[in-house]
DNA sequence: GTTTGTACTTTGCATTACAAGGTACTGCTA
DNA sequence: TAGCAGTACCTTGTAATGCAAAGTACAAAC
């Protein structure tokens, strides 16, 4: 399990990649989360992160019913939320590459 | 700049590991996280952290006088630091594979 | 009609990076 | 002597954010 602190900072550019591949709601965004390898992300992380980017303007909504339950709020990004996400690549590529060099340089201490 | 919210959860393992390569202090560890990549961390994010590891029974102190200045606190890795450490190693990797994944995948359609 | 799975919301809490301000020692300069 | 810069550490309060817990509501199965 990943620490919860770990993902602090994270979670939002992770959602929003999820959402830029195709429209998307809450409760299978956190199915997709979880195939790919971060755990059972709680329905209380998930929801007010994603009322958060909505009213950050960098995804917007629309209701559309379903067969098999309640119906789901669809998200994609908007053009904020495209800038968005580039700039989370930008620096999770910089956290990434600090962290393995600051790890990486310890095997040859 | 990398945002302190991305921070969170890392810098205390990042700490751990500069320590592990040798004993060292406040002043000089944030001095290293700057040239390893990761900006200017603020004295108050170093010293309660040394703090609380300390609490924890992460690292120990050790007052050494110093030439060029008031005394500096000089750490040591504990056995819980080190096991602290390879916990922390592993879960960054859990969490840069899981991030670099979905990343990546985003570039497949 | 009770349960299970789906789907969204809200309240309150814990953790943690950081800004801002403070203390104090050394060495240099005037 | 006074003042400043650099080194070195500490404390208080704040903001951001993941999460637990609880609630609402719809559909299908039993």
């Amino acid at each position: 399990m990943i620490p919860s602190q770990m993902l602090k900072g994270i979670l939002g550019g992770c959602i929003l990649t999820v959402i830029s591949r195709e429209e998307t709601y809450g409760y299978e965004i956190s199915q997709k989360l979880r195939q790919m390898g971060f755990g059972n992300i709680a329905e209380g992380t998930i929801y007010p992160l994603l009322l958060r980017l909505t009213k950050n303007g960098c995804i917007c909504a629309t209701l559309k019913a379903s067969d098999t339950g309640p119906a789901r709020k669809y998200y994609s990004l908007t053009n904020t939320g495209k800038e968005e996400l580039a700039q989370f690549q930008k620096d999770w590529l910089e956290l990434s590459t600090a962290v393995n060099h600051l790890i990486g340089e310890n095997s040859h201490g």
